[in-house]
DNA sequence: TACGCGTGGGC
DNA sequence: TGCCCAAGCGT
């Protein structure tokens, strides 16, 4: 193990560092909703949605989940469905269940009383090391380490050389985050770090000309800022298509859960997934046929392999043609997904019950879902995928 | 331990 | 357009 070209064991060089660092923060923060009125409520939110998810994209899904579910009481009382609505188009819907699971664990357990120490908010579903400490340091004001994607480069950087890949590397990171949060201000240390990893002491060509921590910097020191904690490259994602088909009765389209029944269709490949398998869990969707791979730049016409009397095999009775309203491209994990979209007019049975009445949550040749509005539609728990799909329905009718 | 889990924006 | 991520967690 190589020693550090810069000693953070000294007491006056982590003094210095805190000090530059934190009025740096002070005066170069971003100004974000969840900072500006600052709740242990409303960082427990940010935290779960700032999970890989950028702040941009957060910023308006935090303002609107905490219009609707003001308090954890708020959240514990909702629907899971409603509470997945407010998610819906944010992705990693697995984080909202548990924040619901979490709400509600939070009311019955402790009537209502979040926890007090790192230890507590990480025995809760969907926290783990990172957003414990976040939530303890931001939100209780202990001074417990919060090391993530962020954290773990910039400090990288900052051990130089000392930190190279592998063995160690996240120990010695962990235990430097451990040493420097131990001070004034615990939160803001941690947050400064996080902010310094997102507008300065970026991935890939670090801006170090704008850095107000060089002098602490022992990759700076050596001359290797751009190499050093620079993330790996990922295996290239698959390129899929697929066929979603939005079956409409009486101004109504068929939204169904995941994993339901596929749309067969015969195109002579094996499929490169049975669709949504455990994507999208909890939410809303269109029925679809498997994922087939495909070229780079081309793709087969679903909607014409689709066999003789599919509309009737997949639990519908067909009164029209189908006809394709749209075709988009959608990224989805480690898949690149073709999807075109075909609206198919069906009609109900004219027997009252369970499987007339649209408006009930309904049951078609055992086929589990429900008959839903096109205007109401996207005001559900549906995926982005989803919305898309419905978005060309309405534009083919408008 | 490595993988599955979503999505939008920058380049 | 394609590729690269972005405030992780659970299994």
């Amino acid at each position: 193990m190589t020693a550090s070209p810069v000693d953070f064991t000294d007491d006056a060089v982590r003094a210095g560092l805190r000090g530059v660092l934190l009025a740096w923060f002070d005066a170069r923060q971003r100004d974000l909703p969840w900072r500006r009125r600052r709740s242990l409520y409303g960082t427990w939110i940010s935290e779960m949605m700032l999970q890989q998810t950028t702040v941009a994209t957060v910023v308006p899904y935090w303002e609107r989940f905490l219009a609707r579910f003001p308090d954890v009481y708020a959240l514990a009382a909702a629907p899971e469905a409603e509470v997945l609505a407010h998610w819906s188009g944010l992705g990693y819907y697995r984080r909202a269940r548990q924040l619901h699971a979490a709400a509600r664990q939070v009311v019955a357990e402790h009537g209502g009383a979040f926890p007090d120490d790192t230890e507590g908010w990480r025995a809760l579903p969907g926290i783990g090391p990172y957003a414990a400490g976040a939530i303890a340091s931001l939100g209780l004001g202990l001074p417990a380490a919060a090391v993530d994607a962020n954290v773990r480069r910039v400090l990288g950087r900052w051990l130089g050389a000392a930190c190279q890949p592998g063995a160690g590397s996240d120990r010695q990171v962990a235990d430097l985050a451990g040493c420097l949060v131990r001070g004034d201000r615990p939160g803001a240390w941690n947050e400064a770090l996080m902010e310094l990893g997102a507008l300065v002491c970026q991935p890939r060509g670090p801006r170090c000309e704008d850095c107000p921590v060089g002098a602490y910097c022992g990759a700076r020191r050596l001359g290797i800022a751009d190499s050093v904690a620079v993330p790996e490259a990922r295996p290239a994602a698959l390129p899929v298509q697929a066929l979603l088909v939005a079956f409409l009765a009486e101004g109504r389209v068929w939204l169904e859960p995941p994993g339901g029944p596929l749309i067969r269709c015969d195109v002579g490949v094996a499929p490169a997934r049975e669709a949504l398998g455990k994507l999208h869990q909890g939410l809303l969707t269109l029925p679809t046929t498997a994922w087939y791979p495909r070229p780079e730049k081309s793709a087969c016409d679903l909607l014409a392999a689709l066999p003789a009397g599919w509309v009737d095999a997949a639990g519908f009775a067909g009164a029209g043609a189908p006809r394709a309203v749209g075709r988009f491209r959608h990224a989805i994990t480690r898949y690149r997904l073709l999807v075109d979209v075909a609206a198919v007019g069906v009609t109900l049975p004219e027997t009252p019950g369970p499987h007339r009445d649209i408006r009930a949550q309904g049951e078609i040749s055992s086929r589990p879902g429900r008959w839903v509005s096109l205007a109401e539609a996207p005001g559900l728990n549906i995926s982005q995928l989803a919305r898309k799909a419905l978005r060309c329905c309405g534009d083919a009718r408008g």
